[in-house]
Formats: structure tokens, C-alpha cells, sequence
DNA sequence: ACCTGAACACCGTTCAAGT
DNA sequence: ACCTGAACACCGTTCAAGT
């Protein structure tokens, strides 16, 4: 065929295949052969548009921290220099952040390396610690609030907790374990016990940097 | 050469390479013929120790977690029935699992899928499920409890926050970034920001659950 | 500019063959 | 039982060739 006169392929088509092959079928699935052939061109077609398989990765890893909401950090100033709303826009912005994430848990190793230069990765880190200077924390604090915040969201998003234990019961006969005897069934409220998990963690976390919050007020 | 008097490999010379190999140089360069080169066999050589690769794999992350040190559940029932050395149980747990999961990064992703039939995962759990149980936590709680720190503790042990941030200042010139302009010496202090993190968000957590502990005696 | 097939140096795994 | 080389169906990437 050589050049057709109206491309077959974009960066925008190829990320969005293989973001879906990635979910269906894990990250060990997203080969550029694989991904090709989903998209009905040769393997060596994707090099037209991504000059390694890793920048198509993180063109795959941007486009899905460019779901996380960023909204609540951009109205930090209207809530007046004592900036008493930043552990709600926390808590807002940690949802959505694992909901996003959680849709695509394959992915979640690659994306929690950090965000390198990608754009969206960058902004997202630019409005967390910025809304948290802006609502008195110092620098150094408001660092590792946002990094100590990624690390319990990308945990929670990498994968289920409940899921990681075998449904076959008789994996804790063993007497080696003598308080597992319901965890059989974990996998079964999957669901439930991953969200409620997120949840009891993320308002301590919050109940916790509120009760250092109140301490920077006391002594200035 | 075929079937040597004395065997050339074990399960625990080649997962102690294969550790080394994906501490070094990461898990992408853990290849079945790159490892038997390092071990000065053939590759299929392996074959006779593990079925898979994964099997390897799976023996190499439960090799890790056996570094966790448990001995602090060991006494709960000497606390009494007020249950009150959890926290510290906790504490020193957390710090001892992230400090064994960090030495080993590259295999994060790995183990945080969850401790499937590995030994020394279903250890930890029951350790932790069971101290917490005893502790005087409900045991829906005590589930929830286990899942958010290792959300938490993996989420902190999978990268290193402060290394995400490239090094090169010019990364963070776009005006899209306003708060950024720092962020190039973020990788300069990588210990010490992530330990800061790590231990900010451990204690906020604690202050959090004790939170919590406290309101199960109120309304019993 | 954008696609193709051929080629290179790799993979995980199977299997018959050797001792 | 435990190692070998040969083989199979894969990889990521390069490159000359086509329009």
C-alpha cells in the first residue's frame, strides 16, 4: 500500500488501542506487533508516530492522568488566607484521582514512576502543591503531603487488595496461618472491601495532617 | 557436559541472582537466557528448577517479603485486653516493610498484585489481621486496616517521589507549571524527601486510626 | 510523509538427547 | 535427575523501498 493519501494511523488512534489492550489483557500484552495488528497496519507503522515503544507508553500513561480532576485546587484563593477548605479539596482531588487510576490498574506501575516530563503528570503535581502553599503550608510540608498523597493513592490503584487473596480456601489450611481462615472470601466483596479500605485511609490521612495543621497555627 | 555429579543451580542460587539482575538493571532485563548466562548455564536449564517464569518470579518476591520483620505481633495477647500497643505494632511493621520493599523497588509492581499463595505474604497478613483482631478492632476493620497500609507502604516503596522530577530546570519553565520552579532539586534530596513523606503520612495515619479506636470504646 | 516487507538480535518454552 | 542444543512462535527496532 506505502503512503496512503489520508493517514490510517494517529497518535491519538494508537494511544486509545492501547490503552484498551493494556486493560483487557495487561501490560505484557501491549506489544508493538500486537497493537499493529489491532490497528490493521504492519508493526513497524507505530514508528512513524512514536519513536520508542516507552514514549508510546507514556503518551498512554499522560492520557490517563488527564482524567484526574484538578478543579478543587483552582479557587484556592477565595477561601481567604486561612485556607481552611485545602482537606477538602484533598479528599475531592484523591477520588478522583484513584478513580481514574483504578480504571486502569494495568498501568498504575508505569505512571507511579513519577512524572518525568509529561505535561499532564506536571500539572497535576503543580496544583496540589500549590494549593497547598497557598493555604499556609510551608514548602517543605506541602511536598511531602503531595508525595505522601500519591503514594497511598497509587497503592490503593495498583491492585485490589481483596483480589490478591486465592478464592480456594484451602490455600489458608495451613496451620501457618491462623486468623485467615475467612480471607477465602475476600475476592468475593472485592468491591466493597478495596473502596471502604480507600476510605478509612483517606480520612485518617486527612484527620492526621489536620491535626498538623492546627499545630503550625499554635506556634509560628 | 548433560547431568553434572553435583547439580550447577538450586531454586536459591537462581532466585538470588534474579534479584540481583532486577535490582540492577530493572525487571524488563530479567530474561530466562540473560539469567542462565549470569549463572554460567543454558537457559533452559532453569526449566528443571521452576515451571515458569512467573513461578521464578513469584519464589524471588516472597524471598523479599521474608525480610519483613513480624516479632512485634508476636506478643499482642501480653499488651492485655486494651489492646493499647497497636500503634506502635504498626509503626514499627510499616517501617520494616517499606524499608525491605525499598531496597528492592523494581519489584514492587510485582508483589503489590497481592500475596496469591506465596508463604511469607499469607504470613504477613495473618500476622497483621490477627494482631489488630486482638487488639480490639472489629475485624471488618482490622481487613480494611491491613489493605490501606499496604496501599500505603507499597505506594511508597514502588518509586521514590523526589526522582520522578527530572533534574533539568528547564522541564518546568512552561508557564503551565507556576509552582514547579523548585522541582529540579527534588531528586538532589530523594532520601530525604521520600523518607520525610513516608514517615509523615505513617504518623498521620496512626492519628488518624487512634481517632478511630477511640470513638470503638465510646459506642461499644 | 507514511506505509510495507525483510532483517537483526532478542524473547519464553518445549523437547529429544545425553549422562 | 539435571544439563545441553535445536527449534518454535514470538519480541522491539532498523532500514531500504514504495507512493
Amino acid at each position: 500500500m506505502a503512503r496512503p493519501r489520508t493517514p490510517l494511523l494517529s497518535r491519538e488512534r494508537i494511544v486509545a488501542a492501547a490503552l484498551r489492550l493494556i486493560d483487557e489483557e495487561g501490560l505484557d500484552a501491549l506489544s508493538t506487533r500486537r497493537l499493529a495488528s489491532e490497528l490493521s497496519v504492519s508493526g513497524p507503522s507505530l514508528y512513524n508516530h512514536f519513536a520508542t515503544k516507552d514514549e508510546l507508553l507514556d503518551a498512554v500513561v499522560d492520557s490517563v492522568i488527564g482524567e484526574v480532576d484538578l478543579s478543587m485546587f483552582g479557587t484556592a484563593g477565595a477561601a481567604g488566607a486561612g485556607g481552611g477548605s485545602w482537606p477538602e479539596a484533598l479528599r475531592d482531588w484523591a477520588r478522583s484521582y484513584r478513580a481514574a487510576l483504578a480504571a486502569h490498574p494495568n498501568i498504575v506501575p508505569v505512571l507511579a514512576q513519577g512524572p518525568g516530563r509529561r505535561p499532564n503528570a506536571l500539572r497535576l503535581a503543580d496544583a496540589v502543591f500549590g494549593h497547598l502553599v497557598e493555604s499556609g503550608w510551608p514548602r517543605g510540608q506541602a511536598t511531602r503531603i503531595g508525595a505522601l498523597m500519591r503514594y497511598f493513592v497509587t497503592g490503593s490503584a495498583l491492585a485490589s487488595f481483596a483480589a490478591g487473596f486465592p478464592a480456594d480456601a484451602e490455600v489458608y489450611d495451613a496451620a501457618d496461618y491462623p486468623h485467615l481462615g475467612e480471607a477465602h472470601r475476600l475476592a468475593g466483596h472485592r468491591g466493597t472491601v478495596d473502596e471502604g479500605a480507600f476510605e478509612t485511609g483517606l480520612e485518617a490521612l486527612l484527620d492526621g495532617l489536620a491535626l498538623r495543621y492546627a499545630r503550625l497555627a499554635e506556634r509560628p
